[in-house]
Order: C-alpha cells, then structure tokens, then sequence
DNA sequence: AAATTTATTTAGGCAAACCTAAACTTTAAT
DNA sequence: ATTAAAGTTTAGGTTTGCCTAAATAAATTT
C-alpha cells in the first residue's frame, strides 16, 4: 500500500510522461507537485525501492508496470469522484479538483466499485478524459461528430469544439454537459437538424450548426 | 485547521467523555486510538497549546468550546458519508465504518453543504445516531414508538428494538431501515395494524406487534 | 576542449506522530 | 502512613516527507 505522497508522486510521473513511458525529469516533478528537486530526489530513491518506478540517477524516472497499474487506480478513483462531485452534487468544473485530490487517496476497493455503478458506469469525467476501466485500461473512443448519427443511435457527449461563453450557456440550458447520454430521435432532412433526447428524458431540435459543434463516443 | 490526527483525538476525547464535558484518561485515548500513553501525551500538550482541550497534567483532558465545535464537525461529516454509503452506495452496517473514518477527513466546505442537500438533510445516521447541523447543534429528538402514530403522520425510523435476524430481515424486506420516511396512510382499528407508506412509494400494513418495535423521530 | 551554467544528488536538519525505557505522580493496599 | 501498583509524563529515538546548502554530473557556451 502507498502513503498520500507516494501516491502523488506516481501520478504526476504519469501525467509527465504522457502515460508512463517517457522519461520524466526531477525539476519537472518538483514543479508540478511543488516540492524542491532535492525532496524529488528522495521520494525517488524509495519509489524505485518498491519497484514502483524504473529510476537512473541524473537520467530521469518512468513507471514500471506496477507503478503504471497503480497510477490508473488512482487516476481511475479521481476521475470518478470527479463525476460524482459533478453530476450528483452539481459542482463546476474548476470547484472540482481540489476535492477529488483528497477522495482519490481513500482506501476502498468496494467503494469505487459501488461508486462506479451508481454513477452509472461513466466512461468519462466531466473534463472529457477517459476512466480507466477496474482492469486498469485506458480505452481511448472514437470520437464522432453529433451530425453524424442516425436515427435511434446513441451518444455520451465527450468534447465540444466552441468554448465560447454564449455556447456554453445555450448548452447549459438544453441540459447537455461532457458525460451527458444522448439518443438522435428523428432526424429533419429539411435543414438537417436533429431531434435528441437528453438522459432519457426531454428531447431538443439541435441545429446542424450545433450538432457540428458536439462530439460523442459511442455508448 | 487540523491534522487527521489531531482530529481523530479529538474525536476520541468527545466519544469517550459523552459530549466533551467529563475529563477524560490518557490510558482510554491509547486505548480507542490503538497507540502508547506516551504518544497520547505528546498529542495533549499539543492541542492544549492550540487551545482544543483543556489538559492538567496527571488528571485528564476535556474538550475546550473551540475543540467541541470542531469535533462536532467531523461527527457530522463522518455521520453524513455513512448515510451517503449506505442509502446510495448500499453499503451495509458494518461496511460503513472504516471508510467513513477516512472520508470524514477530507476538507470542503462547500462537499458537506452539498452532500448533505444530496441526501435530503438527513437527520440521524444508519445506526440511528444524530447527525450534527452545519450550526453545530446535536438536537435530540424525541423517540416516539411507531404504533403511537395517527393517521396521516409521518416519521423517520430511527431505532429497531428486536436485533434477531428474522426481524431484521422482515424489515429489510419490506424495505424499513433506519433513516427511512415513513408516513400511516391508514389505521385498521379491528387489530391495531397501521397501513404505513415507506420512502413517499409503496405501503404495506404491518402488525401492531412490529409496530410496537420500530421507533420514529417526527419528521 | 575548456569553462560556465544548469540540473541533480548528497548531507545534514526539521516537524509530525509515533515508539521504548526510565522517571515521576497518583491511587490502592497493607 | 508507608509501600506497592497503576497511571502518566519525560527523554531520547525512529520514520516519513519535507527543507537548505554544498557537492557533483550533464549540458551549453565560448
């Protein structure tokens, strides 16, 4: 079992590196966890002592496998959380973070397990990014555009490509936010806009210029 | 603002002298908190010197104003995320209290407000203790036994007075467990049975012998 | 290629929260 | 009222995770 500290450190190797691969420098983890080079140092001799990170002196740290597997653990918790802060008690995105820092380092295999069921099994947190699944995978979606599915076809809403305050509060009117399910209900050839049903429940006509604007993966 | 530490001996201090106000032993802390009488000295002259408790040397601590205000914060947040574990979560009793002991710690103002609106404003936890307001208050309600309900009243069950597992599992059953809303939509004066509806959905009618069982705060 | 700058590590320290062992109070027993 | 036992505190030590200052390695200039 890892200590909070260990723990931050391990992920923010990961996100240096872009998932663990590359190799990550001791200034740049001393700046993103804001901690001095020589306190780095340390905490890098122990993690590679628990075979936790592959680390040669002067030449940078990368995960091992096992520490790759447990960055997703908590990158997985945090996501999570980050769902549930978000979606059950209608935090902003920017509230998030701080929160979901302190959650992801509670101990409780049964608790993301159930956690992740009552949110409903979400693929995504509220920024967009992917949750790792229980087995520690990063399945990355395709990505596609609303205006591209049919009739019947179903969507989460993953990305929108106009971050533009009048977007974002239309959007935030017609009830659709990242993670947001959605079903095309019919389509109008007329002008190519679509009827969609928003989590099940009320439905919209969303404007081609809109539907250009939304991307889902598919559900 | 504390350590987990501190918090967790605060805690401990306001659990064994029931509320803060009788003067507590330094073998009783080591006790309930698993470490030495030596550390539990350490810890005193600390949160005397922060002035949490008041601490005379060789005859016992109790909890200052400032030290039961911020007990009965941790009590409400830890009371809250049991709720949250069980109603939600479906977590069971014994489950509850490991976790809860870690999220308890986690610092959010706003996460509490929201959690506790989330929940609607319980008032007692799943093992029927009283959940602090944000004021601070440990209002005590009244008990009042379930048969003694008029029609169209309602009430939050807060104690069962029959542990043995028939009974509970009957409640469960039904689907009554501490924390439920219940209201009598019906009195059937032939047998003294009461036709109540559980969480504002279904009724059932229950005898007045399992009335005589169930214990409810007026709501 | 040598010199300088930058990056990194080592050495030595500090605070928190624990420990053991020894010293000291209080309480209980004779 | 002494003495023994039990409870409590102090003194000194450990680990974790951080720090500063000094030493060393790598990268960049000249």
């Amino acid at each position: 079992m890892q200590s909070t500290a260990e723990e931050n450190y391990i992920k923010a190797i990961y996100k240096l590196s872009g998932g663990g691969t590359n190799a990550v420098s001791t200034t740049g983890l001393s700046e993103t966890l804001q901690t001095k080079p020589a306190s780095v140092s340390d905490m890098l001799r122990k993690l590679s002592a628990k075979d936790l990170v592959h680390y040669v002196k002067y030449h940078g740290v990368q995960l091992t496998e096992e520490g790759q597997r447990v960055a997703l653990k908590i990158i997985r918790k945090h996501r999570l959380w980050e769902v549930f802060l978000v979606q059950k008690l209608h935090f902003t995105w920017d509230e998030v973070h701080e929160v979901a820092e302190q959650m992801e380092h509670v101990k409780s295999e049964l608790l993301i397990q159930r956690l992740d069921e009552f949110l409903g099994h979400p693929r995504i947190d509220p920024h967009g990014d992917p949750i790792p699944t229980e087995a520690g995978e990063l399945r990355q979606e395709e990505q596609r555009v609303l205006a591209s599915l049919a009739v019947e076809q179903k969507g989460v809403v993953c990305r929108v490509k106009d971050s533009q305050p009048a977007f974002l509060q239309y959007l935030n009117r017609v009830g659709i936010q990242i993670g947001t399910q959605l079903q095309v209900v019919d389509k109008i050839p007329y002008d190519n806009s679509l009827e969609i049903s928003i989590d099940k429940s009320k439905s919209v006509i969303l404007s081609s210029d809109v539907l250009e604007k939304i991307f889902v993966i598919n559900p």
